[in-house]
DNA sequence: CTTATAAAAGATAATTATATCTTTTAATGT
DNA sequence: ACATTAAAAGATATAATTATCTTTTATAAG
């Protein structure tokens, strides 16, 4: 459903969102390895996502990206609108041209459900709100270093 | 979440459950133009679905695909397992690498129940059952030349 | 002012998914 | 037998996605 682009990116701003300000700024280097991906690749998307100004970032010593108040007002589809080409989420999930509630495909009535929830998350919440709910929640944004069979 | 591929393989073979017989049987030229979907495409899927067992055809003059009592009691999953390489339910919605029920992402609470429901009816749900339900609930396998105006 | 640092920009490579085309083989009806 | 039909098989083409590498530019600190 989304892009592997799509996920980098939108775990990259949302640990951002999380650990950087002013004047804690991260690279793309730590980026890359806190969230175990691809460096040349989550690097280019950085550049991209501050262009668009979703994020911030300064060059040279002590430099890096990070994200401003302003910045975290955005809504994750800020995000998919500047990576993705198209809605993600309007296609059907078995492929059929123009499904929808009058036309229904087969299982129209188990995705339509999935789809209104996780666009009314992404449209709605803002980057800032989205951010707070993953640590009061405690979900993660990565799971390096922690040891899944601890809980078992 | 799913590749062409598999969309149009899915809607092919539930065609066939739905139109086709041993006495009854679809050449890919018309499954293509039925379901508007590629013709070289899908003859190949075809092919490969015949190999599987997962359909049945036969060459020559009135030759064709169709399925048979035995072919209908495969599974949804019985397609993808052919299709695609590895489980296209199993990766993490945001990317995350062994994202489960103890170490959730940020919308796996969203996310887990439609994969749940999506698997029940894909794995437990045999292709002649599925078959079936879409007749009695009247949901579409292709809308060629339905106006989805016509409702408004 | 010089050096080190890190992002920005641009170019390229590899892989996978999608799609098309051609030739061969098998079955049917005449 | 022969001609016709349609699938099977194999080869090739195109595009999108993912990933990597190199060079340039801006900034900060000494």
């Amino acid at each position: 459903m989304l892009s592997n682009a799509s996920k980098y990116a939108i775990r990259s701003v949302l640990f951002l969102a999380e650990k950087s300000s002013k004047i804690q700024k991260f690279g793309a280097k730590q980026i890359a390895d806190e969230l175990e991906i691809p460096l040349h690749f989550i690097a280019k998307l950085l550049q991209q996502l501050v262009k668009a100004k979703i994020i911030s970032s300064t060059k040279g010593p002590r430099g890096g990206f990070f994200t401003t108040e302003k910045d975290m007002e955005n809504s994750v589809c800020t995000i998919l609108d500047e990576i993705e080409t198209g809605d993600v989420f309007e296609p059907c999930f078995m492929g059929l041209p123009r499904c929808g509630d009058e036309n229904p495909c087969p299982v129209h009535h188990i995705v339509a459900p999935f789809k209104d929830a996780i666009l009314e998350k992404f449209k709605h919440q803002s980057i800032a709100e989205f951010s707070k709910e993953i640590e009061e929640e405690g979900s993660y944004l990565s799971l390096k270093g922690i040891d899944y069979n601890l809980k078992l």
